[in-house]
DNA sequence: TTCCTATTACTCGGCGACGAGTATACGGAT
DNA sequence: ATCCGTATACTCGTCGCCGAGTAATAGGAA
């Protein structure tokens, strides 16, 4: 009977390893290659450190088997493996939870915006600006990546959409985030956002706010989707 | 001169442990208590096994200082911290940093996306719909959760909307991937997006695309194996 | 020919993440 | 008076992550 050891194998470099040998048996090293090839290291953390622990581990859990061990003259030994059943019953299953179940996730800018109101207004509209066009100019180039992966060249065939699909994904996370921090900014520069301040008292920090946020009634929310 | 340690220190939790010792000393208990009381553990990744890691390394990196312990009955010590000058300043300069400068994230949504292709395109759309329901619901609780939050109660002051910002930027991006979802799903439901087949020859499996619309062939390689 | 860099292919050691465990105290219920 | 769940407050050990290191070969330039 197949005992039941999901372990932790939560690293999602491990969905991409099976993936690559769903398609054929590979070394890890070839593996890795592949995944460069697909541009799928934009959308699953890649390093070699990590890839040679989780293939072990993914070993261990009888997901994959090795096949062969190859030698060219005197370079270090490559290790072929293959996947097995139950990889590929973990794939799919995976593969399924992970497009319909949505996962919490944390952001490193929603951790720095919960502290922005200890800056001052202008600085933090500073640094708003100064995000927004770092995101603008990463849209373009990813953009411009995108659509040449997609056209192909003499060594690649040109790829349906849906084989690339991640990439329009985050293209449209990283617009709607734009969107998102020009507005701030704009609330914060024109004053439509109350800025608490700060006060020590009794040796530590109280927040002082007079209780009004919007000026006039405007309707309060930014909260609804505006893009399309 | 002074040694430059950047050290790794990359955990967010670190920048909310400096934010909590800005306003006064505490010890790491009530740091996190702290954190959960203003919904920051929301943003940022808590857990009590990393709590004291973290503060022990932001210890040896001199950016906190323990400034007493105490003890209730026979009660566990508790270590009261302080944060130093160096420790403002990294506080500081990390915010900054996190708001001004984009950084690469790998969402787990965009690596199950990497590999939707795979699948067949009919239960592609179902685990996309799923994935919408259940955005939409947390979209609506998530927005009650901080409506009540920022309106206060009893115990606690309304806030701001500035010091709960995080939150709508989370609640935007989940909107924002809601509508792509849907539109992805009903774009591959009435067949916009052309699906490529998977063909086993030579032991391994090939991409076929006519390169413009889907139109049936014969032999596709079944891949998927059944729901468990 | 010889050099140099890039590529191939893995190994290793340390450090950080984190769940599970431990132990005390408090307060309401019976 | 006693029970029991919950809150307080940290400790420990494991395991995964990852950058840096190693070492051999291929290919182009001088």
């Amino acid at each position: 009977m197949a005992t039941k050891r999901t372990r932790s194998l939560s690293n999602p470099l491990a969905l991409a390893i099976l993936a690559c040998l769903i398609e054929r048996p590979m070394h890890p090293y070839e593996m890795a290659q592949t995944m460069r090839e697909r541009h799928k290291h934009e959308s699953v953390r890649l390093n070699y450190g990590s890839l040679y622990t989780v293939v072990e581990s993914l070993e261990r859990s009888g997901l994959i088997v090795p096949q062969a061990t190859e030698r060219e003259g005197r370079r270090p030994e490559r290790t072929i493996y293959a996947i097995t059943e139950a990889g590929r019953a973990k794939f799919f299953g995976w593969l399924r939870t992970l497009i319909s179940k949505p996962v919490k996730e944390y952001p490193q800018f929603a951790a720095g915006l919960s502290y922005i109101a200890i800056l001052e207004p202008a600085e933090a509209v500073s640094l708003l600006e100064e995000r927004a066009q770092q995101l603008e100019s990463q849209i373009a180039e990813a953009r411009l990546l995108y659509e040449a992966v997609r056209a192909g060249s003499q060594d690649r065939p040109p790829l349906p959409r849906i084989v690339l699909i991640e990439n329009e994904y985050e293209l449209r996370m990283k617009e709607c985030e734009l969107a998102w921090v020009t507005r701030l900014a704009s609330d914060i520069a024109n004053g439509a956002l109350a800025w608490p301040r700060f006060v020590m008292r009794d040796g530590h920090l109280d927040l002082v706010w007079d209780g009004e946020d919007r000026k006039e009634g405007s309707e309060e929310t930014n909260l609804t989707v505006a893009t399309e």
